[in-house]
DNA sequence: TCATTAAGTATGC
DNA sequence: GCATACTTAATGA
């Protein structure tokens, strides 16, 4: 990322000035797929994930992010439905900044373009790599996903960035399998000396060999 | 210590 | 072989 969110600081603050703050416990939905002028929704505090629900009620989870984050750039852009669903994961803070405040903050202010611009390419890259994931097997997947998680910060990690805070149930969510399969696969990988795992958290071990088994 | 939630496992489709 | 459902274990209040 050439500049992390949180280093827009004097944008992030006229972002507050502008909307409404509202906050959520987990498992509350902060905005659903098909809602119109939903305006932009900054997270300034906690975790969120962004998914798809289909009518079977399996779900795809598109993206997992922490403050500070924004979700509901693509729909204030071109001013459609949004397509995806969000969902605080903990309890979250979340400013709303109505549609048209955005984009006319957009035509005053070069760098706060640039912050959604970056906000846009990193969700790009997220989606190409799943895209990309297409082909592979659900071991592969997983490969994939862990070294993203380390590459690309799209989910959270601490500090070192080789422990990912992430649930089995999550990966599941994000590979479109189920908990069980994820399970058995760390196993693999944990057997093998490439991770270690303890409840909530991976470990990534041998970073090279998780590459090998998807490239 | 209890309730909640994550992880492990067995069974049936 | 994979998903569902049940069991066990860990965590935080």
């Amino acid at each position: 990322m050439s500049r992390p969110l949180s280093t827009y600081t004097e944008e992030w603050a006229q972002l507050a000035a502008m909307g409404i703050k509202r906050t959520y416990k987990p498992g509350e939905i902060i905005h659903m797929q098909g809602e119109k002028n939903i305006g932009l929704f900054c997270i300034t505090q906690g975790k969120i994930k962004n998914f798809v629900c289909f009518s079977d009620g399996t779900e795809k989870v598109m993206a997992i992010m922490e403050a500070p984050a924004i979700t509901g750039e693509t729909s204030v852009l071109d001013n459609r439905e949004t397509m995806f669903s969000a969902q605080a994961l903990v309890n979250t803070e979340v400013i709303v900044v109505p549609a048209k405040e955005v984009l006319s903050l957009m035509q005053r202010n070069f760098n706060f373009m640039m912050l959604l611009l970056e906000v846009c390419a990193e969700k790009i890259r997220c989606l190409e790599l799943q895209a990309e994931s297409v082909v592979l097997n659900t071991q592969q997947k997983l490969a994939r996903m862990l070294i993203n998680f380390y590459s690309y910060g799209i989910f959270s990690y601490r500090t070192d960035k080789k422990v990912l805070l992430v649930t089995h149930e999550q990966l599941a969510g994000f590979l479109g399998t189920t908990r069980p399969k994820i399970t058995s696969t760390l196993s693999m990988f944990e057997a093998q000396g490439l991770i270690r795992r303890r409840r909530g958290v991976i470990e990534i071990l041998d970073e090279i060999s998780l590459k090998a088994i998807f490239e």
